[in-house]
DNA sequence: CCGAGTAGTTCTATTTTGTAGAACTACTAC
DNA sequence: GTAGTAGTTCTACAAAATAGAACTACTCGG
């Protein structure tokens, strides 16, 4: 019984990259992918963490890649995104959106100029 | 000198919601709003909780409402976003936005289909 | 085989956010 | 002044985010 209901903004982030890595993203990996589409550097352990807390919930599954033999170094782990973690990630954009919608940035920051005209 | 740079989860939700009120927003208001609008019921304190931090940040300010005379009770506390409010949605925004861009989550959770094609 | 190098993952500790609800304040109406 | 109402503050705790050092398991050169 998870007490919230809703994702972190930075589980989002990362479901998002294990998402688009369709299966073959692991930690290290995650990690420059998220670096790369939005700039933000995140230490290897806030991945893991929260890679392990998205598990924990059901929203990702992970297995051990074996050894290719091709370098040297530890066997990978490779997450792969759940049903409920599509579901998961569906819901957060849709209250995003409906909180965003029909809100204009660029409008005058008080309602002032909307009263009187 | 903070030490996160992006806005959490829930501090993304209250922020839209003031900016959605344009400076006619105070805490029970912005509750209700949160509700309606993403069937988030959040707890009066952590309304407020979230307020005193985004104000802490300079993301939003606030002012006392003057008693109107019409109704019993204490008087409002206005929040409007401000400038960095302003940016720190926009890059919310964009940063979600290059995470989810091109990313279809009807498609197979895995690249096996994709590597095999 | 043994040390060095490499790729990757775990662990430990701490700060920041998120959550909840009870207590309190200031007003109006009777 | 007592009751009711609208709103805000306080107190305490749970969960998420952050950081970086420690560790693991492999390969390669000798």
């Amino acid at each position: 019984m998870p007490k919230r209901k809703f994702l972190g903004e930075f589980e989002q982030v990362v479901l998002l990259a294990v998402a688009q890595m369709r299966g073959a993203g692991y930690g290290t990996a995650l990690r420059r992918d998220i670096r790369e589409r939005c700039g933000r550097s995140a230490t290897i352990g806030a991945i893991y963490a929260t890679l392990e807390r998205l598990e924990a919930k059901g929203f990702v599954t992970s297995r051990e890649g074996e050894s290719t033999g091709e370098r040297g170094g530890r066997s990978r782990r490779y997450f792969s995104l759940s049903e409920s973690g599509t579901d998961a990630l569906r819901r957060s954009r849709d209250m995003l959106d409906s909180m965003w919608d029909g809100l204009d940035l660029d409008a005058p920051a008080d309602s002032e100029g909307l009263e009187v005209a």
